[in-house]
DNA sequence: TAATCATGGATAAAAAAGATCCATGATTAT
DNA sequence: ATAATCATGGATCTTTTTTATCCATGATTA
């Protein structure tokens, strides 16, 4: 079992936008540079994001991407599923027809029980993530961190843009 | 999110297993050959099994696998962990770290807020996993397929035994 | 009108998964 | 005792997926 590393990209970049003030906006460039990862490839998670409806885009000069809604109504399961797409991490193949003995085709009117249980399991990982917002994330990070990722992210936005100023 | 193919293999090994007979075993081949894969990949996984203690192996002929505690006792979390090993989904490679802008290392004192309600929810997702037994889904299938996967296993079982025996 | 940005497709390199083969050692039926 | 059978483990190879990069295009605004 495993989650690609975008999922991490994509979570960090969501709680760093939600700290931005009223009309700001951060490039993808500038996203990428301050988490250290490659812009291009941040590049696809973001428009995931946004194909998603949790982002919005700014195009032009000043432009970049911003929250699409309130940090509340954006949960942790609205960005894993957004990129990492909606399928399943088990996947029946119902192995029980295959190979040269397989069961009647009759047996099969109802599906597996094994993946029903797998996907059960599933269904529950999921309802967790979708307990935890973005605004949650915000909390905790600023007991933890005195001030949060998103607060970082705006004194970054500063930084951005006093440089893109002159 | 992925689960390898492997997860779904072993999972129905060990349900095929449950329903032998007292005394008796299934080899490699055997249960390759009912689920239609291949024969050496299989053994990769059943060896984690047995190697996890979910099963016992008997060696010579008419040798083969055969579960190592009851069907109760072994639940589909055992099974996944023992094929896919137990790291996390979720691995947290601390981008706040990285970058040309890093937070400063007082800030991680404590782990990742995002990182633990990931893990959070991994949590409850094996939690889910360990519910389910071996012996429930022999029920589970009982109902669905009249017999189950388990009494079909038996069932091939002594078509194999003729088969060698001859 | 020129600069800036997102978008999307194509592509390439790296990592992981899936699958196979072979040599070895242990066990048991004959 | 001997041969057959089986698990074991290591080495290897192929395929797929993931990660990362690049480039051409179109939209927007200073």
């Amino acid at each position: 079992m495993k989650l690609g590393e975008g999922v991490e990209q994509a979570i960090h970049s969501v709680a760093m936008l939600s700290g931005l003030s009223e009309g700001g906006v951060l490039s993808a460039a500038a996203i990428a540079e301050f988490h250290g990862v490659s812009t291009s490839y941040l590049l696809k998670h973001l428009q995931a994001l946004s194909g998603a409806g949790i982002l919005d885009t700014v195009p032009g000069p000043k432009g970049g991407y911003r929250l699409a809604r309130k940090p509340a109504d954006i949960t942790l399961l609205d960005i894993v599923l957004s990129v990492e797409g909606p399928a399943p991490a088990f996947r029946c193949s119902e192995i029980r027809q295959r190979g040269p003995n397989p069961l009647p085709s009759r047996y099969f009117a109802k599906p597996c029980g094994i993946s029903a249980a797998m996907l059960k399991a599933e269904q529950v990982y999921r309802a967790e993530l979708a307990k935890t917002t973005i605004a949650d994330l915000g909390r905790t990070l600023a007991e933890v961190d005195d001030g949060g990722i998103a607060a970082r992210g705006c004194a970054f936005l500063e930084i951005h843009e006093r440089k893109t100023a002159r």
